[in-house]
RNA sequence: GUGGCCGUAGCUCAUCAGGUAGAGCACCGGAUUGUGGCUCCGGAGGUGGGGGGUUCGAGACCCCUCGGCCACCCCA
């Protein structure tokens, strides 16, 4: 094997993989546009304080994932672990929080963690961003535009919304400090993890995996039961929105954010179609972020989610499509045998590209006998073959075989000028 | 970062008390003169992830390392 690979964790998005992720990028696209999102496309590098400050000095993506060099000025830079961060950090730098702003993008994202399924180091995601609205009603958009989007992407029964509020941050502050001090008097009971998260990241806890951790939860002090009056308001008024837009979700109390910066509403759409990774979307209200990072004091909410997971899903959605279906496959593959033949075939298929933008048409390349290049041709998947030898040359003429529909005519020799026709109706374009 | 399983041709796998590797698919060529899909014949393709050790001899045993998958952790 070669010792030139790719790098731990990043992988390379294969051709047969690449019309997935051409359809997600558009749908999400168009959705969208249709709500007045407009995208916005931000560096991937960008300075390590710009995450510290955001993410949260503590959280583990900071403290052990980021990709983080110096480099020839000296200067510490991380590749993007998130997005959020950098298009908060845009927003102020451009000016652009004066007005309620709708913001959008999407691209690669690094940590560096143990690959798994759904879960590589360089990843994708697209992120929402709504500036400048305090009310619930921004959230309530957010949500129902990402239900949208998994109808538009065929995915609606595969997720589902799991939703809570985390109040303000006085508000999880006392939560925290009384979580904690339940937790301390029976630390001895916890998993491992959970006793270091006591001390670095008590509301980690809450939604630990570990089933004798839950049960010591059930009788924990509860978040809802701190929320300050203004959160659990507005998380009524959102749920109340939601009903009213019929969109379904479960209210999970235990559902908190790895990043600092949320507060109030937060969500999550999960699958159970992924295995361990199986949160596809996540995201929530950060009304401070902006003032954090030095902008003027700017509500805002978004979420972001992952290309690779929803990837994956759509591949098995998609697993009993035909592959035809999926796949871009010519139109019409072209061969030639002699240099009259070849030249006269490249400039009917440059004419005819002329006359039909968009439609693939394949010039076969390489030379070899008819007989395999009509190999070739079928390979390719083509609706029709067109041959160029030197009777065609001769006469002016091309010769037309449909490869794939049964009930077409055989071949048949057509006249140059003729041709346009010919595929128009063989092609239905 | 931790753990389990795994690593033989492009792909899916086989072989074997340890005696220097095979199949199917894919690829290339041929089976009458300018023509695909089926069939038949032939060909090319592997320093058995890499390194060390044990042995007369290792892909097969041991160690290290790299990589893959899944889970923990983390999180989209």
């Amino acid at each position: 094997m070669n010792d030139i690979r790719a790098i731990r964790g990043m992988s390379d998005i294969l051709p047969e993989e690449t019309p997935y992720w051409r359809f997600l990028e558009q749908t999400v696209s168009s959705v969208l546009t249709a709500y007045g999102y407009s995208e916005i496309r931000l560096p991937i590098l960008e300075k390590t304080a710009l995450f510290n400050r955001s993410i949260g000095e503590v959280t583990d993506i900071v403290e052990k994932e980021m990709y983080s060099f110096e480099d020839r000025n000296g200067d510490s830079l991380t590749l993007r672990p998130e997005g959020t961060a950098g298009c908060v950090r845009a927003a102020i730098q451009h000016g652009l929080l004066s007005t309620p702003r709708r913001l959008w993008y999407a691209g690669p994202m690094f940590r560096h963690e143990r690959p798994q399924k759904g879960r590589q180091r360089q990843f994708h995601q697209i992120g929402v961003e709504a500036f400048g609205v305090a009310t619930p009603d921004i959230d309530a958009e957010v949500i129902l535009l990402s239900a949208r989007l998994w109808r538009a992407m065929g995915l609606e029964p595969q997720v589902q919304l799991q939703l809570n509020s985390i109040g303000s941050i006085e508000a999880r502050k006392a939560y925290k400090a009384a979580l904690t001090s339940y937790l301390l008097q029976r630390e001895t009971d916890l998993d491992e993890d959970s006793q270091r998260r006591l001390h670095s990241n008590p509301l980690r806890i809450l939604d630990s995996k570990n089933t004798a951790t839950q049960a010591l939860l059930d009788d924990a002090p509860s978040l809802q039961d701190y929320l300050d009056e203004g959160s659990a308001d507005d998380f009524a008024r959102l749920c109340d929105l939601l009903d009213a837009a019929g969109v379904e979700y479960v209210v999970n109390r235990r559902l908190v954010r790895g990043l600092d910066y949320y507060n109030k509403t937060v969500f999550e759409w999960v699958t159970d179609q992924l295995g361990a990774q199986g949160t596809i979307c996540a995201g929530g209200r950060y009304d401070g972020l902006v003032e954090q990072l030095g902008g003027k004091a700017t509500p805002a909410v978004g979420f972001a989610m992952g290309m690779e997971r929803l990837a994956l899903l759509l591949a098995e959605q998609w697993a009993e499509k035909s592959s035809a279906a999926i796949h871009e496959q010519p139109a019409v593959y072209a061969i030639s045998v002699g240099d009259a033949a070849y030249k006269a075939a490249l400039l009917a298929l440059e004419e005819l590209r002329n006359k039909y933008p968009g439609v693939q048409m394949v010039l076969h390349a390489g030379g070899g006998s008819f007989k395999s290049q009509m190999k070739k041709a079928d390979k390719s998947g083509a609706e029709l073959a067109l041959i160029w030898g030197e009777d065609e040359v001769a006469s002016g003429s091309v010769s037309v075989k449909p490869l794939r529909n049964a009930t077409a005519q055989g071949q048949q020799s057509v006249p140059l000028a003729e041709l346009d026709s010919i595929l128009t109706t063989a092609l239905g374009v």
